[in-house]
DNA sequence: GAAAATCGGGCAAAGGTTTTCTCGTCGGCC
DNA sequence: GGCCGACGAGAAAACCTTTGCCCGATTTTC
C-alpha cells in the first residue's frame, strides 16, 4: 500500500513498555493483564510506564492468539428500518456490557449478500452472529453447521433448533384487550394490516382469544388491510357506513391507529369519550403526535435486542439455549 | 476460556489446504491470492481443495501481518436515529464497495461513552472511524492526533483541518423557494424549529437570501418553535390569527410541514390550491402519510454517507481530504 | 554445448501478544 | 549449614498468514 504521509510511523507496542520498564515483554504482559505472579511495584511501574506512552494492546495480535475476538455480526434485512433500529440499540447494550462491539451489515432481505456478508464475518473471526429481522414472520436459517453460535431476533429462524427471540404477539393483544376493558368497552374492532403476515394474523387470533376469556365478541371480523394511515381512515369510514356498533378499536400498529383516530375526529367523534383505541409499537413519534396521543403496546424490542446479545454471549461460553424465547410487551398509557 | 462442545474443534486453515494439495503454505497462499509465478494448473488445484474443504482464511492473522484489518468505526452520537440511519447506510454502501465492514458504536452523545468507543476501536486497530452526528450544529474534535484519519458526517468537526461531510441547508431553502416561486407563490411564511439550532438558523437566512435573489420579501419573520407537528398547527394558527396574506409556508422539516398541512386543511384553506407547502427531510414515512403528501427537500443523508466513506478510503490510501465538503440536496415534488 | 535466463515452488521470517515452562534467589526450617 | 518451597521474572513457543529470497530444473541464447 502507499505510506501515509504525516500519521505517526509505528504505534507503541507492549515492547516499547516492556523496554522502558525495564521488564521482559512477558513480565509486561502479565502486569498489564493482572496475571501471573509478579511483585506489586514492579505491576504498579509497567502500568505507570504504560499510561505515560499511551499503550493500547493490538487486539489483532491478542485475538489471533486467543481465538477470540470479542466481536460480533449483527446482520439486518431491515435496512436499519423501524424494527431493526431498537432490536440493534438492545443488542448493543449487552454487548458492550460484555467488553464486545459488533460489525453491522445490511442484508436488505437478500439471499445472496446475506451470504456474503456471512462469508466475511465468518473470515473476520467473528465470536457470534445476531440476525435482526424485520417481521415476526419466520425466515430461513443462516444454517445448521456453523461454527460460530447464531441468535435470531425479532424474525425467528424457521429452523426451531436455532435459537430465536420473539415478541408475544398475542401476548400484545392480551394487553390491548384488558386495557380497553379495563376501561369500560365492550365492542372492540380490529383494523389491522394484510392477513399475509404473521404478526396481523397472530394479533388478530389473540384479540379473540382475550376476549373469549372476557366473555366478549369481537365488534365485526378484522379488517384486514395495509400498515398505513390511509388504511385506517379508510377502514374506520367502512365501519361507520356499516353502522357496525363498537366502542372501542384495537389497531395492528401505531401508524394505523393514528389514522383511525384521525378518521373517527373527523367524523365527529370524541375521543377518548366515545371510542378507545390502543395501537401496537409505541413508536413515540407516531403515537405521540396523534390526536389523543395513543394508548398502545410497546413490543419490546429493545429487550428483544438485549435478550439475543445475551443468549449469543451465553452460547458463545459454551451455554446454548435452542428454541424460541418469548420477550414480553409492556403497554404504554396515553390519552386514546 | 471454557470449551465450545459440540462444536467443530479446529477450523480448516491454510495448512490443511496446503497439505491436501501437496503444496507448501506458501504456495498455496500465492495460489489463492493470485500472487507469485505457479503453474496454472497449480493454482487451480489448489483452489479446488480450498472450495472443496470450506476454507475461509483468517482475516485475523492477515491482518496481523499487513497492518491492514478493512473495518472501519462508525461512532454515532445519534441512537441510530432520525438523521443517523441513512447515513450509516451510505457509508455501509461505500464500505462494501472496497470490501469494508463497519463497527457501530452507539455514542448517545456522551463524551466519556464516545472516548471509551474510540479506545476500543483503535484497539481494534481499525483503519479509519466516522463520526455521524444528529444535527448541523459543529461537535467538538476527536483530536488531531489519532493514528487513523477520520470524517465526520453531517455534523462538521469544530476543527476546520478536520474533514467533514454535510448537508447544504442554504441550498435547501434555495430549493424550496425556487419551486413555490415556480408554482405562483408570492408571499412566503417560514415555520421552523428551535432558533438554539444551526438548522434553522440557516435554512431561514437561506430563505431570506434566495427570496431576495427573486426580488421577494418573506411574508413575516421565521417563526421559531419546536421541531413538533403540534408547533405546526399552532403556528399555522398564528399566521392566520395576525391576518397575514401568504400563499406559500416553507417548514424547517417534515413533521413540522405535516403539522401545517393539517392545521390549513382543519383551518378550511385547500391545499395546494390556497397554499403551497414545502418541508425538508424528505421523511417518507411523514412526508407520504400528510394530505396532501408532502413537497419536501431531501438532504442526500445516504449521499453524505457514502461520500464520507469515499473520503475516508482515500485518507485511508494516503490522500486525505480536509476541511468541509457540502452535499447538494434535492427537491422531491409531490402534492403539496 | 555451455552459460544464462526463466519457471515453479519451498523455506523461513515477521507481525504483537499471551502463556507455559524454566530458572535463579531468598527465607525459613530442621 | 543444607534443603525445600515460594516468589519473581525471563525465554520461547504458539496463533495463521503473507512475502521476500533462494534453489533446482528446464528452456533459451549465443
Amino acid at each position: 500500500m502507499t505510506e501515509e504521509p504525516g500519521r505517526p510511523a509505528r504505534r507503541v507496542g507492549i515492547t516499547d513498555v516492556a523496554a522502558k520498564a525495564g521488564v521482559s515483554v512477558g513480565t509486561a504482559s502479565k502486569a498489564l493483564n493482572g496475571r501471573g505472579r509478579l511483585r506489586e511495584e514492579t505491576r504498579a511501574r509497567v502500568r505507570s510506564v504504560a499510561d505515560e506512552l499511551g499503550f493500547a494492546p493490538n487486539n489483532v495480535a491478542r485475538s489471533l492468539l486467543t481465538g477470540r475476538t470479542f466481536t460480533v455480526g449483527v446482520i439486518t434485512t431491515d435496512s436499519y428500518g423501524r424494527f431493526g433500529i431498537p432490536v440493534m440499540r438492545g443488542a448493543e447494550d449487552s454487548l458492550a456490557a460484555g467488553e464486545m462491539i459488533a460489525f453491522l451489515c445490511d442484508g436488505r432481505d437478500d439471499p445472496i449478500r446475506e451470504s456474503h456478508h456471512l462469508r466475511k464475518l465468518l473470515e473476520r473471526r467473528v465470536d457470534g452472529i445476531i440476525v435482526a429481522g424485520r417481521s415476526t414472520d419466520p425466515r430461513r436459517s443462516l444454517g445448521e453447521d456453523l461454527p460460530v453460535p447464531v441468535v435470531y431476533a425479532f424474525s425467528p429462524s424457521s429452523n426451531p433448533k436455532d435459537c430465536s427471540v420473539v415478541s408475544d404477539e398475542r401476548g400484545a393483544a392480551r394487553l390491548a384487550v384488558e386495557h380497553l376493558v379495563k376501561t369500560g368497552r365492550r365492542r372492540i374492532a380490529h383494523i389491522t394490516g394484510p392477513e399475509s403476515h404473521a404478526s396481523s394474523r397472530e394479533r388478530a387470533a389473540g384479540l379473540t382469544e382475550a376476549l373469549a376469556e372476557q366473555g366478549l365478541e369481537p365488534a365485526g371480523p378484522p379488517l384486514f388491510g395495509s400498515w398505513t394511515e390511509a388504511w385506517g381512515r379508510f377502514a374506520v369510514a367502512q365501519l361507520l357506513r356499516a353502522e357496525e356498533d363498537f366502542d372501542g378499536v384495537f389497531c395492528g400498529s401505531d401508524v394505523l391507529a393514528r389514522g383511525v383516530t384521525d378518521g373517527l375526529r373527523e367524523a365527529g367523534i370524541s375521543l377518548p369519550d366515545q371510542v378507545g383505541v390502543v395501537g401496537v409499537d409505541n413508536w413515540a413519534l407516531v403515537a405521540e403526535a396523534a390526536r389523543p396521543p395513543l394508548t398502545t403496546v410497546d413490543l419490546g424490542l429493545e429487550e428483544i435486542g438485549r435478550r439475543s446479545a445475551e443468549l449469543l454471549l451465553k452460547a458463545i461460553n459454551g451455554d446454548p439455549s435452542p428454541g424460541v424465547h418469548v420477550v414480553p410487551g409492556h403497554l404504554v398509557v396515553r390519552e386514546s
